[in-house]
RNA sequence: GGUGGCGUGUCCGAGUGGCCUAAGGAGCACGCCUCGAAAGCGUGUGAGGGUUAACGCCCUCCGUGGGUUCAAAUCCCACCGCCACCGCCA
C-alpha cells in the first residue's frame, strides 16, 4: 500500500501514477475523504475511551473506600454505550478507508516509461538471433524426438499445458536449478526452498489477490492458496518483523500454479504457458534509499545468468500502463524463440518499494524511527522458458542439442542432449 | 484426526475483575566508581496511530477475533500457533 501520508501531503503525485498506469485517479479522493471521517471519528473516540478510563479508576477508589459508586456508574454506562456507537462510526470508516487504500497501486517510478501493454521500451540486445521463423523446429518437436519433453501424457494426466520431463529433460530441470542457484548465491544471496501454498495473508500482501486474483489457484476447504511464484513466501517469511541489517538477499526455489484464465488460445501448444513450472526466483529486502541500485543488481544477475546458457535475449523497460500492482518499474528479459521469429518473456525483475513492505509489515531499525524496507524480486531460471529456449537455440544440425559450456559442471559435463 | 498442556515486553517470568498507568530478574544503553575493566550503585530502555509549529498530550497493543461488565492480561466463546503423547503417514 502507499504510505498514507503522501496521499494526504502530496494527492497529484498518486493521481498522476494512477493516470499513467490507465488506473482510476478519483480513488485517491475517495481516499482522503474517507481518511478524514476516520481521523476525526477516531480522535472523538479517543476523547471519550480517555474519559471512560479515568471513570473506571474512580469507580474502584470509591469501592476501595466504600464510597457510593452509584451516578459513577450510572454516568459510566452511558459513556460505554457512546463508546460502542462510535466505535462503530470509527472501524466503518477505518474500513472504508483501507479500502481505498488497498485499491490503489503503486508509485511508479519517475524514469519509468509512460505507455500501455506492448510498448515496450527495448533497452539492449545481446547475442546473436538464429533466423528460421516457421521453418525452425519448436521445442516440442525437438523435446518430443529426444525424449526429454512428453506434453502428450502431460495432457492425459493433467490437461492441456502440463507436461513431462523425462530422461535428459528431467535431469536438464535439475541442472538449471543448481546453475542458477549457484550464480545466485556468489553474489550473496542465500538459497532458499519455500513453501508453494501459503495463507491468504501472504498472498493479500504481495498483492496478488487485486488484479491478479483470477490467476491464483485457491484450496477453498482449507482457505489456502497455490502460489504463482516464490516470491509470495519469501516475501511474506519475514512479515511482522523489524530486519536489523539490510539488504537481505535470498534466491529461493519453488513450484509456482498459474490458472492462466483468460489466456485460452494463447500459447497453447507446447510449455510455453502451462499451469504449473519450477521456477527460482530472487529476492531482496533493502531500505528504500538502495532499491533502484538494488533493481539494476538483480537485472545484472539475470543477465549473467542468460549470458552463460548464451542464450540470445533482449531487456526491455516494462511501460506504466503494463505494471502490477505492486510494482514502480519493471525490467524483463526477452529470449529469442526461433519457431516464434520473436523474443518471449523469460526473467522479469521488480522493485516494489516499501508497497509491499506496508502490507506485510516488515520494517528495518533506523534512526529516528523505524521505516518500512523496499523489497525487490527477479527470476533467476523459468524452467520451461529456458528449456524452450535452450532446445531451440542450441540445436545442432545433427539434430542434437548443445549444452552450454557453463551448464555442463551441473549436467553431468555432457555437452549435448542427444537421442 | 484424538487427548492434555501452553501462548504476557528483546528474553525469562509474576499476574484469577478496579492504584496493571504490567511486579521482579536478565540483557542492552548511558552515568557514577576505577589506571582500565569486572562487580556494585543510579538512570533509561517496545511497537503502531491520532493531535501539535514544537515541547508535549491522548489512544491502541498481554497469540487473533468476538462477547460479558461501569471497568478485562484476568471471566466466556471461537479460531490460530507451539509442545507432549496416541492414531495415521513420506
Amino acid at each position: 500500500m502507499i504510505d498514507p501520508q503522501i496521499l494526504r501531503d502530496d494527492p497529484d503525485l498518486v493521481r498522476e501514477s494512477q493516470r499513467v498506469r490507465g488506473e482510476d485517479p478519483a480513488l485517491v479522493d475517495q481516499f482522503l475523504q474517507y481518511d478524514t471521517a476516520w481521523r476525526k471519528a477516531n480522535a472523538e473516540f479517543d476523547r471519550l475511551r480517555s474519559e471512560q478510563k479515568t471513570l473506571g479508576r474512580e469507580v474502584g477508589e470509591a469501592k476501595r473506600t466504600g464510597a457510593d459508586a452509584s451516578s459513577l456508574m450510572a454516568r459510566g454506562e452511558a459513556l460505554a454505550d457512546e463508546l460502542t456507537r462510535l466505535g462503530e462510526v470509527r472501524d466503518q470508516a477505518l474500513i472504508a478507508r483501507d479500502g481505498a487504500l488497498l485499491a490503489l497501486s503503486n508509485l511508479v517510478e519517475p524514469d519509468a516509461p509512460r505507455g500501455v501493454e506492448g510498448e515496450v521500451k527495448v533497452l539492449s540486445e545481446h547475442g546473436t538471433v538464429v533466423a528460421g521463423h516457421g521453418a525452425h523446429p519448436d521445442h516440442v518437436e525437438i523435446g518430443t524426438r529426444l525424449g526429454v519433453l512428453d506434453v502428450e501424457r502431460g495432457a492425459k494426466v493433467s490437461g492441456s499445458r502440463f507436461y513431462f520431463l523425462t530422461g535428459q529433460g528431467a535431469l536438464l530441470e535439475l541442472a538449471l536449478v543448481n546453475y542458477a542457484m549457484q550464480v545466485a548465491s556468489s553474489h550473496g544471496f542465500t538459497p532458499v526452498i519455500a513453501p508453494s501454498l501459503v495463507r491468504p495473508f501472504a498472498m493479500e500482501g504481495t498483492g496478488f489477490l487485486g488484479q491478479a486474483a483470477e490467476n491464483v489457484y485457491h484450496l477453498a476447504d482449507d482457505d489456502m492458496y497455490l502460489v504463482g511464484t516464490s516470491e509470495v513466501a519469501l516475501a511474506a517469511m519475514h512479515s511482522d518483523e523489524i530486519l536489523g541489517e539490510v539488504p537481505l538477499r535470498y534466491v529461493g526455489f519453488s513450484p509456482c500454479f498459474r490458472r492462466e484464465a483468460g489466456s485460452h488460445g494463447k500459447d497453447t501448444r507446447g510449455i510455453m504457458r502451462v499451469h504449473w513450472f519450477d521456477k527460482v526466483e530472487m529476492f531482496s529486502f533493502t531500505s528504500v534509499d538502495a532499491a533502484v541500485a538494488e533493481h539494476q543488481k538483480i537485472l545484472g544477475i539475470e543477465r549473467e545468468i542468460l549470458d552463460g546458457l548464451e542464450l540470445p535475449y533482449r531487456v526491455v523497460d516494462i511501460p506504466t500502463g503494463d505494471l502490477g500492482a505492486s510494482a514502480r518499474r519493471k525490467f524483463d528479459c526477452e529470449v529469442w524463440v526461433p519457431s516464434l521469429g520473436e523474443y518471449r518473456e523469460v526473467t522479469s525483475a521488480s522493485n516494489c518499494g516499501d508497497f509491499q513492505a506496508r502490507r506485510l509489515k516488515i520494517r528495518r531499525a533506523a534512526k529516528p524511527d523505524n521505516e518500512f524496507v523496499a523489497t525487490l524480486n527477479g527470476t533467476a531460471i523459468a524452467v520451461p522458458r529456458i528449456i524452450i529456449a535452450i532446445l531451440e537455440n542450441h540445436l545442432q544440425a545433427d539434430g542434437n542439442v548443445g549444452v552450454p559450456s557453463a551448464l555442463r559442471p551441473f549436467f553431468g559435463g555432457r555437452s549435448q542432449i542427444a537421442a
